[in-house]
DNA sequence: CCCCCCCC
């Protein structure tokens, strides 16, 4: 049972642009459009009043194309725009609707309307309305309106530069539509792209783009070749401009986070001009996922994502398969949901970033992705901010100064090399040992620090094929000639490498890689292969008693029969005290909590 | 009218 609210038809008429939660009853025709998309024309009921003047849009026409909008069936009008026409009539544009009940469902026509003609309280929102407004409906229609004031705008006029469409009346972004071109929004850069040229089948040309916001909202605007010239080099990140017409258009999310049904491009109608005194225009409209919530959401999704940086890597360069040679770097991220995730940065955003002291990081526009579980990249279109000035992050850096730094979190994304901090697994080698690690399938990586007691000094050396990043030992043919068997070559030489090794009480077996023998002795292979005895016992007695933050892998191994677990060491580096001190803390809370 | 964003 649903009841219509009575009398609020008219004020839906006069109240212009925005977000009303209204009941009404419909009444629907298809009108000639001649080549164009069909239109339709709906007459409303309050049960007072019948309004015809009400049009559907066409993004809404399968609501009519599908016989769920007919005649007789309630509705709950959400968000709509007034049009007036030349002639003085108005023109409601229906912009979003829900039915609330279907007309099989309603018997008829509800109560007695009359329909109401222009002139019976034209002119001002004091339209007959003798029933109080309900309370419960008024809170609701603020809420919908997120906050913006029906005065928006109300300080530009003095300010205001005349337009070339006459047009001085600033309105909010949120209620731009395709059926109203003469408008000016008053908003904030909050980003630009670089000016990009595209050549396909249908032509070619150059593009750049950029986001707004005001006080209501965003929206993502383009400029074309002339409006390029014209524009690109005036607008600047984080500037206020005054923008007057422009095309709207239903905007496609795959590529987007910027909450808009429509985007904007410019026209040889539009016109940009700064505007000065804009201290009351926001920032920057993100709307943060929480990092604990990204599992629940789909891959590919463009999202907006806040957090602690707690561990960044170095910045790398790569090689992309299109022979593209750019800068990455990765970056963790927690938030308060005790949660990390990897995002990462690409080319000067990837070099210039600084994640001394714990930043806090927002990324509007990160697209989500399922590499390694969920892990987050920063695309085109997405706005890095280190500190951003926003609620977000205040509360953020004090929740973290105060309790969540003590967290380690659990990470989202599976990390298989690499550090980027607090994600890492951290074991004893006693942990190690009991709980079994490397008896599965696949090999278990894990990190401890660890003290070298001993250095197995036999077979410290072998003799490797001498290609670039071969590493195989080769066979000596008795003949001066050396054999590769993985390259599947013979060679005259080799390349003397060290594979160390070492027993302790704890563990049977640990085989170093070569670049992590490096970090533990301070020899080179083919020095230490012709150095004296004594010179070699020295290598190996100054490397004991080091300790070392070890990442190592392992797995089980079977030969002749027997099975024993493998260890071998990924990565050596110095212990980090504070880290190391800070996570002894977070330990003996966990142990005193429980 | 673009929609290209990479790598593990």
């Amino acid at each position: 049972w649903v009841k219509l609210t009575n009398g609020l038809c008219l004020q839906v008429l006069s109240s212009g642009n925005g977000a009303n939660d209204v009941v009404l009853q419909v009444n629907i025709r298809k009108i000639d459009s001649g080549n164009g998309p069909p239109r339709y024309r709906v007459m409303m009921s309050d049960g007072r009043h019948t309004l015809s003047s009400f049009m559907l849009s066409t993004q809404l026409n399968f609501m009519a194309d599908e016989n769920k909008l007919v005649p007789n069936c309630i509705c709950l009008l959400k968000r709509h725009v007034t049009n007036i026409l030349k002639d003085g009539r108005r023109v409601v544009i229906i912009l979003e609707m829900d039915i609330l009940k279907p007309a099989e469902d309603v018997a008829g026509r509800i109560g007695d309307p009359t329909p109401y003609t222009e002139g019976q309280g034209k002119g001002t929102q004091a339209a007959p309305n003798p029933e109080p407004r309900p309370p419960l409906q008024q809170q609701n229609r603020n809420e919908r309106n997120r906050g913006f004031s029906k005065d928006f705008g109300k300080k530009a006029p003095s300010a205001m530069p005349s337009t070339p469409g006459g047009s001085s009346k600033v309105v909010p972004i949120a209620s731009l539509n395709p059926y109203q071109s003469k408008w000016t929004i008053r908003a904030r850069v909050t980003n630009k792209s670089s000016i990009r040229t595209w050549s396909n089948s249908r032509g070619d040309g150059k593009l750049f783009s950029m986001e707004i916001v005001d006080e209501s909202g965003e929206i993502r605007v383009t400029g074309f070749n002339q409006e390029v010239d014209k524009y690109f080099s005036l607008i600047e990140v984080g500037k206020v401009y005054y923008v007057s017409k422009g095309s709207l258009k239903i905007a496609n999310k795959q590529y987007t986070s910027v909450k808009n049904d429509y985007e904007m491009t410019l026209n040889g109608e539009t016109s940009i001009i700064p505007c000065e005194d804009s201290s009351d225009v926001p920032m920057v409209q993100c709307d943060f996922v929480s990092i604990g919530d990204l599992g629940n959401r789909e891959k590919d999704a463009i999202i907006d994502v806040i957090g602690v940086c707690k561990g960044v890597d170095e910045v790398t360069r790569l090689t992309t398969k299109t022979n593209k040679e750019v800068s990455k770097r990765t970056l963790n991220l927690m938030d308060m949901s005790g949660k990390l995730v990897t995002v990462t940065l690409w080319g000067e955003e990837a070099e210039k970033f600084d994640g001394s002291g714990q930043p806090i990081v927002a990324v509007k526009g990160a697209k989500l992705s399922d590499f390694g579980g969920r892990s987050l990249s920063a695309s085109f279109s997405s706005t890095v901010m280190i500190n951003p000035d926003i609620p977000e992050a205040y509360k953020l850096r004090g929740w973290y100064d105060k309790e969540g730094h003590t967290m380690e979190g659990e990470s989202l994304t599976e990390m298989k090399g690499g550090s980027g901090g607090g994600n890492t697994n951290w074991k004893t080698l006693s942990d190690v040992k009991t709980e079994h690690l490397g008896h599965g399938d696949k090999a278990d990586y894990y990190t401890c620090i660890a003290t070298i007691v001993y250095l197995r000094k036999e077979n410290c050396l072998y003799q490797a094929c001498p290609s670039q990043d071969c590493n195989k030992k080769v066979v000596d043919q008795q003949n001066g000639m050396f054999r590769c068997e993985k390259c599947d070559k013979e060679f005259p030489n080799f390349k003397y490498r060290l594979i160390l090794s070492v027993s302790n009480f704890y563990w049977t077996l640990f085989q170093w890689c070569h670049t992590c023998t490096h970090t533990v002795i301070y020899a080179n292979a083919h020095i230490l292969n012709s150095c004296s005895h004594s010179a070699f016992d020295e290598v190996f007695q100054q490397a004991n008693f080091n300790t070392f933050v070890f990442r190592s892998r392992v797995k089980l191994e079977t030969y002749n029969d027997e099975s024993r677990i493998k260890a071998t060491v990924m990565e050596v580096k110095p212990v980090d005290h504070k880290d190391y001190s800070k996570r002894l803390i977070m330990n003996i809370r966990k142990l005193s909590a429980q």
